[in-house]
DNA sequence: GCCGTTTTCGGCCCGACTGTTTTCAGTCG
């Protein structure tokens, strides 16, 4: 039996029984048997037994062991009996959770979106008690729309919304201080919403002020602490503000970036301390309630170092901090492997590139323009790419404060070849491998270009490995784990591709690598010179995989660098 | 339902906002 599946089938338990009115604590324990499989590393058939994983015990096991040895759950089909279906896909819609959707089914026979939606039309919803004509507006709204709205929008969306509030908020002269905090912040693919704290010794003013520039498409809610709004930028997104005492921010801005799990984590420590965190403060024994000036000193007040956005997920990672020295970090990263020019699709000339890079005080960096099968990028055919090393070969004399090398990005073509002969491949210092075409072949094809790549002694590094656009396609599917066990095999080096639009390898691929001993680098493949700032996004992906230091490319000295291409 | 070098019973993270109430339950993050 497949693990996810158990975990799934646990999950669905505690959406029954919260429908059910089940005692909320019942419900949260099969969430939290759930979250121990699933933050357990091991496959099931490893763990010996799954009752002495914390979190999961007699109850939660039995199910556990039932669907092991049955592939059923005699709870899960008891509980689908008292519960109909219909009801599950409610739980969706804002404002309404388990108690009043059973309320609805119990009083008025409420069993599908279908017919709630007729009772909000009769008028039927406001007489229950509990409910009122608002609460049937908002029912019906919230139906209307259902199908229309985004789930989550991709970081390279919220990024530009979040530069947009970021300019707004700036301009705003009674807010002191402000961040974007909640998933955003830590750097996840995707977001539901964003989480914006402001500190201000004038809420009122600053809610007017933002509400007047924002372009607001709804207010979900408008309190003294919290603003919630609908916002058309490209597309529409929900939008918190949180008004807070500048003496407050910090741990308003440690609360809201979340996680969920890393906040009860982290409350839980403090009430081992007889401390209480709360988004105002953390509160002491005898009663008065500490601020800090940064989420430093907050982590330090709890005996921990800073624990990084990026890493705070899973609340494991109050019991990995002795990792966090060896965690990649922005100051490592001393060169980009991946980028453009006006040779190929890129904006910036060799030495604009170059300069660029200078000034971010890499110490190598490698021009990788396309190869010449990609057509509608310009790639450059074998006599213009030795054309160009010769021109970056000059270059890289005039400079002593860094190495540039000259290398390609060439294609793996659909019929498995590659774009050029190892005659002209042996004359680079640098040769990356990707796909950028057939993604629809069977992924044997697929792999077999891969592994086309993989052996060929001349090549480094496979880029941006899955072809993946966050949010919008999931590329060309490639198995992974054997693309990892080829690099792993023949010595190559595969890529994190830091651009927010790719973010490819994904976090659990880059566990995956890192367990595998196979070196990430982390590169730009920037086509132009600002693109080269997305390193920093790079960097807090690769946090989020635990990658170590010693594990990205871009972070050794050049002549380990160079000595690893050798080998 | 799960957990326990203070505990086998009594907790389980904490607080704001809304819409309904007339002091609060439900929902959300």
């Amino acid at each position: 039996m497949n693990k996810k599946v158990i975990i799934r089938t646990l999950e669905k338990i505690a959406l029954y029984m919260e429908l059910k009115g089940e005692n909320p604590f019942k419900v949260s324990a099969f969430r939290k048997a759930a979250q121990a499989l699933e933050l357990d590393q091991r496959s099931l058939s490893e763990i010996e037994d799954v009752t002495k994983l914390k979190g999961i015990g007699k109850g939660t096991g039995d199910v556990i062991l039932e669907l092991m040895d049955s592939g059923k759950s005699s709870v899960l089909e008891e509980l689908k009996e008292e519960v109909p279906k219909g009801l599950i896909p409610l739980m969706k819609l804002q404002g309404l959770g388990g108690k009043k959707i059973a309320k609805l089914y119990k009083e008025l026979g409420i069993d599908s979106a279908e017919a709630l939606k007729q009772a909000c039309i009769d008028h039927n919803i406001q007489k229950l008690p509990g409910f009122g004509p608002k609460s049937e507006d908002k029912i019906l709204k919230e139906l209307m729309e259902f199908d229309s709205k985004p789930g989550r929008h991709p970081i390279w969306k919220t990024a530009e919304a979040v530069a947009a509030i970021n300019e707004i908020l700036e301009g705003i002269t009674e807010v002191s201080e402000f961040s974007v905090a909640g998933s955003y912040r830590r750097t996840k693919e995707t977001s539901k919403d964003l989480d914006f704290i402001v500190a201000t010794s004038q809420p009122s003013i600053v809610k007017e002020q933002l509400l007047a520039a924002l372009p607001v498409q709804e207010t979900i809610a408008s309190g003294d602490t919290k603003v919630s709004v609908t916002v058309e930028f490209q597309d529409p997104i929900d939008i918190d503000f949180r008004l807070v005492a500048s003496e407050e921010f910090v741990t308003a801005l440690h609360h809201f970036t979340g996680s969920k799990d890393h906040n009860v984590k982290m409350r839980q420590l403090a009430k081992s301390q007889n401390k209480k965190i709360s988004e105002y403060g953390v509160e002491q024994e005898d009663g008065s309630i500490k601020t800090f000036n940064s989420e430093e000193d907050f982590f330090a007040h709890f005996g921990l170092p800073f624990i990084p956005p990026s890493v705070r997920e899973d609340g494991r990672e109050t019991d990995r901090i002795e990792e966090l020295p060896e965690l990649v970090s922005i100051e490592d990263i001393i060169s980009d492997l991946h980028m453009h020019t006006v040779w190929s699709d890129g904006a910036h000339s060799l030495k604009e590139m170059i300069d660029a890079c200078r000034s971010r005080n890499y110490e190598y960096m490698v021009i990788t323009d396309h190869s010449q099968y990609l057509k509608v990028a310009n790639g450059l055919t074998p006599e213009r790419l030795l054309e160009q090393n010769g021109q970056i070969r000059e270059l890289n004399k005039e400079y002593d404060d860094i190495e540039v090398l000259s290398g390609t990005e060439m294609d793996i073509l659909p019929d498995a070849s590659l774009d050029f002969d190892d005659e002209v491949l042996k004359q680079l210092d640098f040769v990356i491998a990707s796909i950028h075409s057939s993604f629809q072949q069977p992924q044997e094809q697929i792999m077999e270009r891969i592994h086309t790549a993989m052996k060929n002694p001349y090549v480094h590094m496979i880029a941006h490995p899955t072809g993946r656009i966050v949010g919008q396609r999931s590329g060309y599917d490639p198995d992974v784990e054997q693309l990892l066990d080829w690099a792993s095999e023949y010595g190559k080096i595969v890529e994190l591709n830091a651009s927010p639009y790719r973010l490819d390898l994904a976090v659990e691929f880059l566990e995956m690598a890192q367990e595998k001993g196979v070196p990430v680098a982390i590169n730009t493949d920037a086509h132009a010179i600002d693109q080269l700032e997305v390193m920093a996004i790079g960097v807090r992906h690769a946090q989020k995989a635990w990658l170590k230091r010693d594990n990205v490319v871009n972070t050794w000295p050049l002549e380990k660098f160079k000595a690893y291409l050798k080998k």
